[in-house]
DNA sequence: GTGAAAGCGCTAACAG
DNA sequence: CTGTTAGCGCTTTCAC
């Protein structure tokens, strides 16, 4: 019966506050707030009887409420295309990962390639609902006025913004030169790239920079494609299709992306061409998912893990009140598998 | 030069506050709060004062402050093990494009198998941050006591939390039925079942008791595994191992997600057992990720479409007032692929 | 050691 | 059609 109690004061009650604790406890809301966030002298026996009315009421303190005193919400928006995607789901989820250990939540929208429901949720987040804003899509942020007088910490994944907002990458150069050179060293001469596009500035262009740099290091042609982020399956083989059709010629492809590069795999498959024998192919990326699924793929690594670290503690130091604009790139690798001869 | 009137105006005031904006356009507080909710009569000319006075401030009302005077945050907590698995990515995605157009936000948390960080998850959601939860872990709900005295709308999914917390999932019974029976019709008689150990309730083992019952209906018997779903990849290959090693007969499959199945046709491949002639497989989730990169499994698809919009509009109700426990299942279809002889 | 009063930014109730 | 007042639930001075 003594473990009624709670439903016998409180069945009808709503939420209780602080009032009601202080009541129960015989003391001043001061008091209980006190108790609360261990401020200020109190003696045992006040912060015992405290403790037990709270835990009678099954009390609760209104984080809304303390949010707006505070002015804090301890709460990041994150934006992304769409979690669904393998490599956006990771980056949530690194990034949930180290900002929950720094004390926040994650508030995610997945703007799902639209302009409109990006802006709504920008106009909502910047009405000071979020401490800081982590931003990974790829709209045109031209089309994106909120970007430009946006007055919140903001940090920017593999994508340029503005100039004082700092943004995290993987180092896309260097990849973008392992990659092309790799492919060389193992014979490839005909070498295709492909990329995303959804790049609007010319800081968002450095893999396909390196690959055309070392391409005529080596004396050879480079040729680059253009691919629509958001293709559906169907469309990104006859993609693939068309290339192979255009360029009967080539024996290796540098593809922007994993999900690219496995689709790929399968065209080649399906019109019989042989990996890594006549065909060999390199992809961007390397999320743990995937390569758990596809191990066959060879692929340049991108350190999320590192990223989202970097991510966090750049918004930490903004939100301080620190300057912390600029580029800020992570180191890749080249994981050597079953598409490379 | 009038372009710079926000920066002349505002570059040191903080955030500017209903009162700035009342104070500019020369009206009170309340009518500044009248344009924006667009509430009661106004005079065609005070609307067009207040508002321009809002742009000249570049002003967004205080999202805390409406909601600690709403008592609505307009956001969900949704709780997945993480978002880097496909099917919670997937998830996540469905649940936060209904969630959206619904109006409400999405606050994401990776439980990561970690019954302390859910647990903390609830205590600070519980806290009035959000109007209702939607929870899709998979940690022991008996270690979780917050949700038995859980005082917010909750809906789960794919799991049993308590009597009143009503649960979406896809029909387990029924999917569990149509895979074991497809194997039997395509000739399989030695037919493997691979399940989760995450399973406490009875009500969650529907897959399962689908699978034997079918197998004793055939007159076959049934042999069911049991999978950590955190296993790594290199855990995973060796527990398929062991099991072509203790059952060389095995003919056939069922597994009780796509990404086990993925991994026992790598095994298989390894193993040099030809897939679908000696060994068919089929798995379950067909989440759109996963089967634009592994084609050729063939798998139960659950409607996380269906069960995302279902979940929405259940919270919904739940945020109302309704009373709407129960198990809401909705129904599955078979995918036919390679893995399918 | 503890309490009373003011205020975080907004909106609802009540006037006029 | 618009303003004044009070209050959402908490924390922070400032007293005592």
């Amino acid at each position: 019966m003594a473990m009624k109690l709670d439903e016998d004061e409180g069945i009808t009650m709503s939420q209780p506050k602080m009032t009601d604790v202080a009541k129960l406890a015989g003391v001043s809301p001061t008091t209980v707030s006190r108790v609360i966030n261990r401020r200020g002298y109190l003696s045992a026996k006040t912060i015992n009887k405290v403790e037990a009315a709270m835990h009678q009421l099954n009390y609760r303190p209104n984080t809304v409420a303390r949010q707006l005193q505070s002015q804090k919400t301890m709460t990041i928006g994150v934006l992304v295309p769409t979690v669904a995607n393998p490599f956006f789901g990771e980056l949530t989820f690194q990034l949930e990962h180290y900002l929950f250990n720094a004390g926040f939540k994650v508030l995610v929208g997945n703007a799902e390639n639209d302009i409109g429901k990006e802006r709504r949720y920008l106009q909502q987040l910047l009405a000071r609902q979020v401490d800081g804003l982590v931003i990974a899509t790829h709209n045109h942020q031209q089309q994106i006025p909120e970007y430009q007088n946006a007055n919140l910490p903001i940090v920017s994944i593999d994508r340029y913004l503005r100039a004082t907002i700092p943004n995290v990458s993987s180092d896309n150069y260097a990849g973008g030169r392992l990659a092309t050179e790799e492919l060389i060293r193992r014979g490839a001469v005909h070498i295709i790239h492909t990329d995303s596009v959804e790049r609007f500035n010319k800081r968002d262009y450095l893999r396909q920079q390196a690959y055309q740099d070392v391409m005529r290091e080596h004396g050879l042609t480079p040729v680059t494609y253009k691919i629509d982020f958001n293709s559906r399956p169907d469309r990104l083989q006859a993609f693939f299709n068309r290339i192979f059709d255009e360029h009967p010629e080539v024996d290796a492809f540098f593809t922007s992306n994993d999900m690219d590069a496995i689709q790929l795999l399968q065209v080649a498959r399906q019109r019989g061409i042989a990996v890594p024998d006549q065909l060999q192919v390199i992809g961007y990326d390397g999320v743990p998912t995937t390569t758990q699924i596809v191990p066959e793929l060879s692929t340049i690594v991108q350190p999320l893990d590192e990223m989202a670290k970097t991510a966090v503690d750049l918004l930490q130091r903004e939100i301080r009140g620190d300057q912390v604009a600029g580029s800020h790139k992570l180191p890749v690798k080249l994981r050597v598998s079953g598409s490379l001869r």
